[in-house]
DNA sequence: AACATATACTTGACCAATCAAGTATATTTT
DNA sequence: AAAATATACTTGATTGGTCAAGTATATGTT
C-alpha cells in the first residue's frame, strides 16, 4: 500500500474532523453555553469512578496540557459544572468532581450533541456507521 | 441505529483526530518549522491551476475564516513560502501563489509527513486503509 | 447614473490552548 | 536523614484562531 492512502486518511480526517467538530462547537455553545471541549470534559468526568478525576488524567484523555486544564476548569468551576476537591493521600492533586448542576447539564447538552451527531453522519448507513466506529477504535 | 453508536464516532474522530493532528504538527515543526495548517495550505495550493488560491478559497477549503486565513499567511508570506498577487479582474482579491521556495518545502514537508501518517496508522491492514479512507470520503 | 447590497479582504479585541518556568509535595537514592 | 529527582499543578508570555467592525471594490436595482 502506498502511503499516499494514509496520507490522504489523514488529511480526511483532518478537514472532516475540523468541520464536525465546529458545528458541535457551535451548537453545544448556542444551546449550553459550552464549548465542545468542555463537554467533552463532562463526560470524562461523568463516565469516572465517583464522577471526579484529577487533572492530569483529563488532560491526558483529552491529548491536552495541563495547563489548558487547568484554564478551561477555572469558567466551569466558577459557574459550578465542577468543584474541587482534594486529595487526602496526595496534596499535590486537586481532584475535580462533576457537580449536579454540571450532571444535569450535562445530559441536556448529550440530547444536543446526539441530534447534530446524527444529521452531521446522515450520509452514512447503518452498516457504514458500526463499521466506521470499528475501524477508528483500531487506530 | 442508536443515535449513540453516531456520538461514539463523533467522540472517536475527535480524540484521535486530536491526537494525530499532534504528532503531525510537532513533526512538520521540528523539522520543516511549518505548522500542520500551514502545510495544509500548501498542499492546497499545489493542487490548485496555476498554483494559485484566493484568500476565501483557502478558507473554505480548510475550514477557517477568511480573518484566519489572513493571519495565517502573514509568517508564510514572509518567509517566502507564498506571494500575493494581484487579480486583473476583480481589484478586492490578493491572490495567494506558491512560490518555489514554498513547493520544494512542500515536498520535504510531505515526506515526512507520510512517513508519520504511516506509523499512526500501522494498527491498520491496507483493507482496513482503504475501506477506512472510503468510509470517511462519504462523510 | 445613483444607490443599495454583496464580496474580498484586513484589523482590533478577545479566547483557547501552548510552552517554559515556578511552586509545592512526593518518592527515590545515597 | 538529606539530597536528588519526579509529579501535580499554576502562572506569564506567546500563538493560532475567532468574531465584529471597517475598507475597498464589484454587482444588482431603480
Amino acid at each position: 500500500m502506498s502511503t499516499t492512502n494514509q496520507s490522504a486518511i489523514v488529511r480526511t480526517l483532518w478537514t472532516s474532523t475540523g468541520v464536525i467538530s465546529k458545528h458541535l462547537d457551535n451548537s453545544l455553545g448556542a444551546v449550553h453555553g459550552i464549548g465542545l471541549t468542555e463537554y467533552m470534559v463532562l463526560l470524562s468526568l461523568s463516565e469516572a469512578p465517583n464522577q471526579s478525576l484529577r487533572r492530569i488524567d483529563i488532560a491526558e484523555a483529552l491529548s491536552r496540557t495541563a495547563s489548558g486544564i487547568t484554564r478551561l476548569l477555572m469558567p466551569m468551576e466558577k459557574i459550578g459544572l465542577v468543584e474541587k476537591q482534594a486529595n487526602e493521600r496526595d496534596a499535590r492533586v486537586s481532584l475535580v468532581k462533576l457537580t449536579s448542576t454540571g450532571e444535569s447539564l450535562l445530559k441536556n447538552a448529550t440530547v444536543t450533541f446526539e441530534k447534530k451527531a446524527e444529521t452531521l453522519l446522515k450520509n452514512l448507513t447503518d452498516k457504514q456507521t458500526s463499521s466506521l466506529l470499528n475501524l477508528l477504535t483500531n487506530i
